[in-house]
DNA sequence: CCTCCCTATGAAACGGCTTTCATTTTTTTG
DNA sequence: CAAAAAAATGAAAGCCGTTTCATAGGGAGG
């Protein structure tokens, strides 16, 4: 037996429609009814219930959020809870609250979004990470339901994205290396079916040729994001006998792995090799030596994502691309290579 | 323009009660009409509105929780992912969704919750950390609202929780310390604020009194969750003229910071001093040396909460203390110490 | 062949709110 | 002071489902 719009109408002698008005602010309500409506309000602990005004209103002020499968999470993993407070801090802030699903099986994550998108439980979707040729991007592009994707489309062009520029950002990191004296600069990328993988190698690729150094396919390798990769690219890349004196890895975690590889392999960092790797989470400062990285804003995408979205929802905007500054982040992984 | 039962019975000539007997498996429809109706909900791509549904079935089929303040989640943030995997797990497969939500400002967590609670929003609450005298559990346990704390609760014996028997846990690694030789033993703790940190503080002095060794209050340093607090601690323990040759600490993280101020003292581990720390978060494999550490099944926490939570919206169970069994992690920061 | 009882389905109310349209009350204006 | 305009409020429909109660039709039993 909650307490209804009614139970308060009939306490304060008036109708439910006036009380309905009181809460919404309308105009044309007298602030003596306003102040009794209130008071009655208070007194009975009246809070609206949400789903009536949400089926009225045929809006949830809700976002959705589908878990990433296991798989993909390790990508996500580290920094989740810096997005989800980024997106839950500016939802909240303007009224939505955030609501996650998973699909039950690891297939059927199309499924999980149909059922919150028709089932109206939610106005927006956010995307946590774009993979190439995505089929969930195309799905809710064909749906016509709200969404922004963290990252960005390699089929779309018209969708509302947060991202980090990554191709500038891997740039960036190559001609600091190069700006230190570097010429031999390898890659430890991630797995190639996510875009910010591919985007970060192109960078890397483009720097190195705009800087007419060399690039060869066996300094470049592809991994997991997951330390053990980087622990495994180090014998393969350590063994060439032309081999880079620094190397951009593609994650924090994974240039742990990087680290521990070098290590067991009787390197030293940064003075037989120099490593630069992204995302700059926590475990980057505590590693030794402490990881020149690239910090990324997650909070803020987080942030910003919730915040484009919201007004997409509202204001109908439908295409926008949000980039979020990264910033090289400088420790003791990286030293000046010097002639020889 | 939604399809809405309406549409579905429309077309398939039968009353909008039907088409909703037939959504529920109504043991009373026949055959033949069930199977047209089902053809045309496919047709029409129909998905029930799930908000009127829950309006007129009065439960929402979700669970709701409340970010943690940015001051709290310093303990929640490194497992947080976890955690909310383990929890959306075993929601999606028992068909309910995760909301989130956090207070505006700083202080109103119960005024979230209050708004959750009585716009019906959701149908219970999972309480990611608990304090002493916890207001939020008070709040909850008025309202007679379904909802499960991760941790326990130092007022209320009739609740829902979920916890590590911590008290245990921190003996067991007390004694494990004990049975390799050691018998001056040091506590860095958290926030006396928090259950989790009473708790093992517990245990630890438990297990101290019961061998009947040696307890010294300068021998506890309470900290953060923050591995400066680990690497404060430091100057103070190790000065000391008698100090303890093993240490426990209530995080890895916090050992993390252990571990930078021994060496910054020119202290090694564990030859000079056994560490062993709680949680076993990645960075506990990553540290030199690699922490011995007390796993404490944090996904399975997450996927308990939601399971013993919807038995109790959909059962009244509103009585029920988990225990998640904890492991010792074996790896190389504790030494046997020899007698002198 | 008539009643009685199932079975399958429909009609309508209800859940709690918003909003249009109508109505009453008050104020303004000529 | 009457008429018109403005302000304040109420009645009722509608959002989209579920469920109770009623009813039509078919078969069993007498």
């Amino acid at each position: 037996m909650p307490v209804t719009i009614k139970d308060v109408a009939k306490e304060a002698g008036v109708s439910p429609s006036t009380v309905s008005r009181v809460i919404s602010n309308h105009p044309r309500i007298s602030p003596q009814t306003t102040a009794k409506v209130k008071k009655i309000m208070d007194e009975l602990g009246y809070h609206p219930n949400m789903l009536a005004k949400s089926l009225v209103m045929q809006k949830s002020k809700t976002l959705g959020i589908i878990l990433p499968r296991p798989a993909e999470e390790l990508f996500v993993n580290l920094f989740f809870s810096e997005f989800i407070r980024g997106i839950v801090a500016q939802a909240s802030r303007i009224g939505y609250d955030l609501l996650m699903t998973s699909g039950v099986t690891q297939m059927d994550e199309a499924d999980a979004i149909t059922k919150l998108v028709k089932g109206k439980k939610v106005d927006g979707i956010i995307i946590l990470t774009s993979r190439k040729k995505d089929p969930v991007i195309k799905l809710l592009q064909e749906m016509k339901f709200p969404f922004v994707v963290i990252g960005r489309s390699d089929e779309f062009e018209n969708i509302l994205s947060v991202d980090n520029d990554n191709i500038k950002a891997a740039t960036d990191v190559t001609n600091y290396l190069i700006s230190i004296g570097h010429k031999r600069i390898g890659f430890v990328s991630g797995p190639a079916h996510l875009i910010v993988s591919q985007d970060r190698l192109t960078g890397y690729t483009e720097a190195l040729k705009a800087a007419q150094l060399e690039t060869k396919p066996e300094w470049i390798v592809e991994g997991e994001f997951l330390q053990e990769s980087g622990y495994l690219a180090m014998s393969s890349i350590m063994s060439l006998e032309n081999r880079p004196s620094a190397l951009i890895v593609t994650d924090d975690l994974v240039a742990y792995g990087v680290l521990r590889g070098l290590t067991e392999l009787g390197y030293k960092v940064p003075e037989d090799i120099s490593i630069i790797s992204f995302n700059n989470i926590t475990i980057s400062e505590l590693t030794n030596p402490p990881l020149n990285s690239v910090e990324i804003g997650i909070y803020q995408m987080g942030y910003t994502a919730s915040q484009l979205l919201i007004r997409s929802i509202e204001d109908g905007v439908d295409s926008k691309r949000e980039l979020i500054p990264h910033r090289i982040i400088t420790r003791q992984s990286c030293a000046p290579l010097l002639e020889k």
